[in-house]
DNA sequence: ATAGGTTCCGTATCATGGTACGGAGTCAAC
DNA sequence: GTTGACTCCGTACCATGATACGGAACCTAT
């Protein structure tokens, strides 16, 4: 689909139209030429690349990069900047295993909690203990 | 380790004094009245649950919590109530299990980056596409 | 041709989780 | 008994990523 406006380009990415003018001001997304010159048209019209560009804006995000690298990484793309592309992505990729690995541990946690705190009254709900030694302590080993 | 200053107990975990009069007035961590009555002493000190109890709020932010969330959990634990501790944890389960779903495909997509994007100026390094399909897509299956 | 929804743009405001500042008071060591 | 580090407290400011506001211009369907 060609041609688009704000809002269209928007809905396609799941985000607000203030989200892609902020985009827009963060020189993230570009903003394209108002209509034609003798046309005279006012609105912007978006189209594909735009969509593409949105659309690896969010999953870079998911990826852990801020827009501060995101924009970077767009600039890279232009210049094919090899090395720097590939430090970016390997620098992200030990802190995501890192955050992976964080997650796991927290999510055993609250296994834990959550079975210990079954519905009844009785035995242990340790909320604030819920993040020491996740389950299963032995006195001494 | 009893009684010690609110710097101590930052540099315990790991944070700066500042961030400890952040969470008191957020009501995460107790003000402690300041020394004795006929004492005149005029410096709070920390102990040992208060150390437990940042090193919860840490954990407890790595787990996905904010803190207004972590504010309940604490609550939570004064009043016992189990229902509503295991209905938090559940569903920070639930989100953790997607986060790491989201993490560990975009994990893919940047290994797939880093490895084309070789150094030599030669083959693809698609960082705009680097998030479609991760890794080899075939024309129709 | 007029009503309504959009767009445009600048500027302001928000939410979250802190971090910094400044001046007065306190404490410990020398 | 003074120096130097630490504490206290209120208030201000910061970074990030949006979200809201408001008035003028625009565009489309009736």
């Amino acid at each position: 689909m060609h041609s688009m406006t704000i809002s269209k380009l928007a809905k396609s990415g799941g985000v607000g139209v203030e989200t892609i003018r902020y985009y827009q001001r963060r020189g993230l997304i570009d903003t394209p030429d108002r209509g034609d010159s003798f046309s005279g048209a006012s609105i912007r019209r978006y189209g594909d690349p735009d969509v593409r560009r949105l659309r690896f804006i969010r999953a870079a995000q998911a990826a852990g990069f801020t827009l501060e690298e995101i924009g970077e990484l767009i600039q890279l793309d232009r210049v094919d900047d090899r090395p720097r592309a590939r430090e970016l992505a390997t620098r992200r990729i030990e802190a995501i295993d890192a955050k992976i690995a964080e997650l796991t541990s927290a999510r055993k946690s609250l296994a834990g909690l959550a079975t210990s705190c079954a519905s009844g009254p009785a035995g242990p709900c340790p909320i604030l203990d819920a993040f020491d030694t996740p389950l299963s302590r032995k006195p001494s080993p």
